[in-house]
DNA sequence: AAGCTTTGCGCAAAGCTTTGCGGAGAAAAA
DNA sequence: TTTTTCTCCGCAAAGCTTTGCGCAAAGCTT
């Protein structure tokens, strides 16, 4: 049990004064006299006291507790984000408390209701892959509570989001791959309710639009984002009559595995086929060949997500719909054709 | 502004009884009529009343809330033990606050204060690469706050710890390499403040000693666990005169960085030069070779670190030293010598 | 010197919860 | 019928902070 710390209580007593006129001192109330205030504000600084969180939130009703919840914290992609928010919530004050979706919807809505039971003062979060109802705001939106999404979203027109410019990302991938000699070019792409995956799919069905290629529905796989399925999707890939000559992953971590099984069938990376992902991160110039990438701007992601938050919790100003502008790195595996 | 949540005043309005009655109703407290428990209790379900931490804190002066300070939360290795963490915490009961002190020392001392002021119920830290004094934990101490250290660790007789057999693992890297048939086996070493710097060296001059090899001062270079200050040892290591044909790295940032400088240089892996990393994370099966490296439960050892503040939570129970096993996955970046 | 304005500080309430104690009414005992 | 004993509930305080209001003493005006 630790001790509890030194209240206005504490400083009153050993003043001999009244704890509102402690609390004035500290505070420079021009109704305390100047000896006095200089006296109580000493005393502070000796006994190191600090207001209680606990005692401002119960009568501002703010807990100045930011709640930010990521369907999965082990990523390079959402443990950058969660720096970008880390640093703007310092900067004003505010507190962050994580949690976990696992990417699991009912592990979402209770994390939402966790931290609700915090009061915590709004929510930035990412919805998870098994998110397709999205019922579960209305309370939050009712309660007035301040709710932002980032990369994956929702209800845009009723909250504040930030993504990337997935659609022309996506596209700018496709009509590179042709610009490098390729014209069977295929996309591992994401669960089909999420945004990301959805505006992906549109931006390399646009790219292949305006290079005149056809859309080839063999071409086009789904997966979880997970290494697994991103290796069962590229060995069906590969599998093909006519197998690609370019793959687009929706991750980094889908084109990982997707280089993995392809050196694994013995192919060659960009000879055989080509290969590009979508976050760049650090690992990308680790693997060999290394890795062609959008770069996404995670921790500005994170940033803006939190500046949104704050332009909530000040007043109710309309939603905003941010999109950061991304880039592609090209790199080894979106070479030439041999 | 959201507007604030029901309470038992609420409740109590709207039954048209005291608030104490709501109270004890909701908790079965005998002293109220099981008529009146009842619609209480139906009501709170109906208004989804939830206690209110602020007022509990205050009362209980226990926030539930664990104060997490990490040197970087974008690397692997520290979103996994803040997964570990959050785990137990929430079982529990528990929320966690991250905070990030990006290896600096004053920064950690902010972090420290910041949380102290939140009023957390105790701190699960891992020390920064700067810190080499420990004074800013007496006032913790002294309040009665538990405190736990992982992986970087100090004054391990007054805190609770959890680490990894550091010196073992190191020891088992550098026998591992003369089983490979390496004779000039070179160490990039961690930071020397930093016990798995120390103790990790110790392993590796142990490994050198039992095999009967000298301890050459040329083969240890140390870095501050970047991927930049690795290329930089790699390349001192690789212009010796004798260079080494086994690496072993501190972590696998630094092996990454090393395996890139060596394949720069166009030497091969692990035909010329043998590498080994410690912490094995998901990547280590990405490159090309694949990396041997030490397996660290990460995860374990958030849990650990947590279960640990449990325990000083409950009752000041003696501070317990726990050392979690490695194991060193043995991959291609290790193979024979050509 | 009497009345008025300042100056400087304390009281109390509100925000929410728990809990010891007291008290009113009804039922049981004498 | 009177006294005792339950039964069932409310009051109030504590935990900490802010802030409107009131009040006393000192200073000022005339």
């Amino acid at each position: 049990m630790s001790k509890r710390p030194v209240s206005l209580k504490t400083l009153a007593q050993a003043l001999n004064v009244s704890i509102s006129t402690v609390s004035r001192a500290l505070r420079n109330h021009p109704d305390i006299g100047p000896e006095l205030t200089q006296r109580v504000q000493q005393l502070a600084q000796e006994l190191r006291y600090s207001p209680n969180p606990l005692a401002m939130g119960l009568l501002k009703n703010a807990t100045r507790i930011i709640g930010v919840i990521v369907p999965a914290l082990v990523t390079h992609f959402f443990a950058s984000i969660i720096s970008g928010i880390e640093s703007v919530a310092i900067e004003h004050g505010y507190y962050i408390v994580i949690r976990c979706s696992y990417e699991s919807f009912e592990k979402e809505q209770e994390c939402l209701a966790n931290l609700l039971q915090l009061r915590v003062e709004g929510i930035i979060m990412c919805l998870s892959q098994e998110t397709k109802t999205y019922a579960h705001f209305d309370a939050l939106l009712a309660a007035g509570t301040p709710l932002v999404f980032f990369d994956r979203v929702c209800r845009s027109t009723e909250v504040p989001t930030v993504v990337v410019d997935n659609q022309a990302a996506a596209c700018r991938i496709t009509r590179h791959f042709v610009a490098q000699g390729r014209r069977r070019i295929a996309h591992i792409a994401g669960p089909p309710a999420l945004n990301i995956s959805q505006e992906r799919v549109a931006g390399y069905r646009e790219g292949l639009a305006a290079e005149g290629l056809a859309f080839d529905a063999q071409l086009l796989v789904p997966s979880d984002l997970s290494a697994e399925s991103a290796t069962a999707a590229t060995q069906q890939l590969l599998a093909l009559p006519q197998p690609p000559d370019a793959i687009f992953g929706v991750n980094d971590t889908t084109a990982f595995a997707a280089m993995k099984e392809i050196k694994r069938q013995g192919l060659r990376i960009p000879a055989d086929v080509a290969l590009v992902g979508f976050t760049d991160e650090y690992h990308a110039t680790v693997v060999e060949p290394m890795l062609t990438s959008v770069m996404h701007p995670t921790f500005e992601m994170g940033r803006t997500a939190a500046l949104l938050f704050l332009e909530q919790a000040q007043g109710q100003v309309p939603p905003r719909q941010m999109v950061l502008a991304t880039q592609l790195v090209v790199r080894e595996s979106s070479g030439q054709k041999s």
